[in-house]
Parts: C-alpha cells; structure tokens; sequence
DNA sequence: CACGTGATGGAATGTTTTTTCCATTTCTTT
DNA sequence: AAAGAAATGGAAAAAACATTCCATCACGTG
C-alpha cells in the first residue's frame, strides 16, 4: 500500500544533507519541501521566485543531487505522481489481465481472487475520482423529486432493478423501465416535469436507455445519468452526471463499482432524508 | 463545500459543444476528460500521442475554446490542482472534524467514501475466506449443466438477474425464475435432473427461493447457494455453498462482494469453457 | 588586511516545446 | 460529380525554458 516513490527517497537525502548545504540551497530544500506537490508543476523560475533566489541556484540544487538539472529531478516529482493518479491504467490492464493471461491451467480460484483484487482496484478509483459536488446535486435531485424512473438494460438492467428495489423503501413512487412486454413508450408516458429518472448505461449504450433519456427530457424531467463519461451520449444530456469507470477483460466489464456507487447513493439519501434504520430495512414476511 | 473551480467549468463546456466538434477534436476532448489529473504534467506532444492526433490539433482544440494556445489551456488545469492541492493536507483533519461535529451533518460524499471503504473491506473477506474447492465445484457445477436455473428475491433479485445475463453469454440454457406473473411455480415446473439452480438469498431468507430450492431438490437437481452462512435453511440443504459476508456500513449491508463473486463465478466459468470474445459479448445492435 | 574559496546573479547560449503557416486531404453540399 | 468548406499533418518559425558561463561579491582564514 505505502510504496516509497523514488520523490520519497530524494526527499529522505535532502533532509540528510541539509545541513552541509549553502544558505541558498537550504532555502530552496525548505521550498520543496513545503511544496513537494506542485514542484511538478512549477518553472525552474518560480520556484527560484519563490525561494527568493536565482533560478541557477535551483539548478545547481539539482546537480549536487547528481540530476544533469532541474528537468530531470523534476521528473522525479512528476513520476511520483503520474504513477499514483492514474491507477485507472493499472486497474483496467488488471481486470483484463484476468482473463488474458491463459497459461493453460489457470485454477478457478485463482481467477476469482484476481477478479477481486481487480474489483478493489476499481473501487479505490471509485473513491479517487468521486466528484463531490456531482454526489451531492444527484442525491438533492433525488431528495426532491416526487416521481422516480429508473432504467437500464441488459448489463445495466440488474443495477437499475437494484436501484429501483432500494428506492421502494423511501416514500418516493418508483418506476422501473422494464420494457417488459415491450412497452418502454408506455412506461414513459406519464414522466413529468419535477421528476427524476436515472438512466445507467455504459459504451456502446443501449439505445433503449437512450430514447428513455430523450423522452425524460422532452418532458422536462431530470436525468441522472450513472455512465462513464461526461461526453457520452448519455452524459452529454443529463442534468447531473456520476462516473464510474468499470474495468473490462476482454468485452467482459466489471459491475461492482457501478453497484457499490448506486448502494453509495442510496444510503446518501436515506440518510438525507433521514429514514431509519428500521424503515429503510423493514424486516417483514416478505424479507430477503 | 461545491468548490466549482476553472477547470470545472471548462470541461463543461467542452462537454457541451462537445458534438460540434470535429472528430479529431472530439477524441482530444475524450482524452482530456479521461486524463483530466495528469493534463497539467504532460507536453502537447504527450497528449497528442495519447489521443492519436498531432500536437497542432491538441493547440487548435485549446484555440477553439478561447485560449491563446495549449499553454494558456494547461494553465487553467494546474491551477485548479494548486489551489485544490494545498488545503489537501488537511484533509485527515477535515475528516475527523467532520466525524466529530455531529453525524447528523455528514455530507453526502462523506457517506459514500465510507461505504465505498466498507466494501472494499468486504472484498478482502470475501478473498480471505473463498473457499477453494467449494468455487471449484460451483463452476464444475455450472459448467456440466445443461439447464441453469436462477433464483432470487427482493435484495438478491438484481444479482439473479445479472447472472442471468451473463449466462446468456454462454450456450446454456437460463431460466430466470422472476414470478412474473405468480408463477413461481410455473417457471420451476421443468427443472430436472442434472440441471442445476443458482439460489441466492440472505437472512431472513426469502421463502420464495427456499421453495425454489426444494422444488429443485425434488427434482434431483443441482442447488449452489450463494448465502451468507452453511447453517441457514439454504446452505443446509444446498449441494454447494458459497458463502459471502457483506459488510454493512450505516446499517446498510452492501451488495458489492455478492456481484463481485458471481461476476468471479462468471468469468471463470467462461475461462473453463473457453468462449471467446465474440461469444461472451457479441456486440451487436443490442448491447449496452 | 589581503587572499582564496565558494556563493551568487546577470546575461548569453543551447535545447525543448509550442505555435503558426500552408499544402494536402477529407467531408459536405448542391 | 464538382465546388467549397473544413480538417488534418508536416515543417518551419517563434517562444519559452533550462542551463552554462563568467564576472562579482561575501566570507572565512592566515
């Protein structure tokens, strides 16, 4: 979990030589490492600015660490923080790299704990990347709306059949879209304005996720759309956006992100609106 | 709290003109969004590679939306993470104020950090306690049948229909035992032997799936419950288990490790009948 | 107090990166 | 299918930037 970047072990020797270092090369130890997260993307001149000294003493700072310059101890820096902000690339080569690699006797567990392990990876990204204000404006949305429609199909349609059961538990009316017996239109018709619906749907996009968005829309209703990016035709539309990036192996997508976030949301509003514990959860007859 | 910093407000305006854009420009603003963290360390050149595109297109896109060029563009992103990156150190304080103060001020988001936490927590049990030949037997299981009858209610109704789904995938034959209509019974009527039954359910136990299940044993059918406990009235009769034990956070039990473990389930019953790309995912006109 | 060592900053240099320009291609429209 | 508009990519020009050089300055030492 704690991996010691190569910016942390300079950082160490810094500290070390402190002491056996000119005045204005302590001036500049003391500035980095106050700064240490924006060095990456700072001018060899600002922060020569910044210490109050010449930018080639900066320069030399980086020498007598036995870089060929600024540049390249910079690049340290930047490395540090490429490599921690962008686990995206990491998770998704990992979920895919659980199937893909095919040694011929892969046992069936060990593909399950790489799949977990993956799954992980995926929820840290959940967690890095969850917009804050986004989270917030789809919960008030949600908050306020009388009506709520919920769609998604295929792949998508067992997190929207999720949602729609755990919103039955809050006073609001719900509406799955099931299509079922091919009536989408139908199941539309009476969105209104004031309501929300929340369409889930990932690339390459059902269309009858789509259509959904464009008669919420028609009718002046709100759409929440839970997808992977803002410039999908999906996010494109919506009044308020939640990303979520599922990694895929080969066309096979990961699912528990998407599902972890919807629970996120879910218990977000319950606690907005202040649902107990006992009516969020009545234990009943008909309890599963 | 809704900090809605430059960079904000220019991604979304890059989402809204978004189709007006030429394609070339359009994969530049794909990029950017996907890699809107590392934008402000990357050279046009970088960014142009990463989007397949050359470096005077990356200037052009910047152009177009009212910046002298890249370099004036970039500087919006940076500044976005200086002025977020500096309170960052903080933020554990933040959090732990946030903790005290009364958990009847909890921001949304804080609630989803702590659920997101919670399941990955139950990621690592559910890896931790994965029973090696009991997975083994469940693909086995599943992968010998013929038929492959699924059943869940209520809470577990969303992962029945996701396994569902994905077993279409393969050349089985799936039945989704829903009761639509009241037809429990109706829908189990042809299950026989050598077929097997997928039973998901947590206490207190719907008495729906646990009909199921006996209708399935009568039937001298296969039963792999997925359940929280050996003990319970559908571990105890089930021909294999696989346990799952959700963590809950707000009195709220997740759902992520049960979709991650059939997710698990899946691929490596795909691993072990070999189906390729094209048969796991067709992508087609009707794929989301 | 004079000398030497090392630090310092201004300016020149060299390198990298961005931007502009323009010829060519591609797409649209009629 | 032709004409026009827009998009694209190569290459040159421009700008930004880092680095080096060197003259000057400060400080400690004999």
């Amino acid at each position: 979990m704690a991996k010691r970047s190569d910016a942390d072990v300079l950082m160490q020797r810094i500290a070390d030589e402190f002491e056996a270092l000119p005045r204005q090369l302590q001036g500049v130890a003391r500035y980095l490492e106050e700064h240490r997260t924006s060095i990456m993307v700072q001018r060899v001149t600002e922060i020569a600015e910044g210490c109050g000294v010449h930018a080639s003493a900066v320069v030399r700072f980086a020498q007598r660490f036995g870089y060929s310059g600024f540049t390249e101890m910079q690049a340290v820096f930047r490395d540090a923080y490429t490599e921690q902000a962008a686990p995206a690339r990491s998770y998704q080569q990992r979920i895919r790299s659980v199937i893909k690699g095919r040694p011929d006797k892969l046992p069936a567990v060990e593909i399950a704990s790489r799949f977990i392990e993956a799954s992980k990876a995926g929820l840290d990204e959940l967690a890095a990347e969850l917009d804050e204000s986004r989270f917030q404006a789809a919960v008030d949305m949600l908050a306020n709306a009388e009506n709520i429609y919920v769609v998604g199909v295929r792949r998508s349609f067992a997190i929207a059949s999720y949602i729609a059961y755990a919103l039955q538990h809050t006073t609001k009316r719900v509406h799955l879209v099931s299509g079922l017996g091919g009536m989408y239109r139908e199941q539309l018709r009476s969105i209104g304005k004031g309501d929300a619906m929340i369409a889930i749907s990932f690339p390459p996009y059902g269309k009858e996720t789509l259509y959904a968005m464009r008669v919420a829309q028609q009718h002046k209703a709100h759409v929440l759309a839970i997808t992977e990016s803002d410039l999908g035709p999906l996010g494109r539309h919506a009044s308020v956006v939640l990303k979520v990036k599922e990694g895929s192996a080969f066309a096979f997508r990961g699912l528990t992100s998407t599902m972890c976030l919807c629970q996120a949301l879910f218990v977000a509003l319950a606690y907005k609106l202040e649902l107990t514990v006992e009516e969020t959860l009545p234990r009943g007859e008909y309890d599963d």
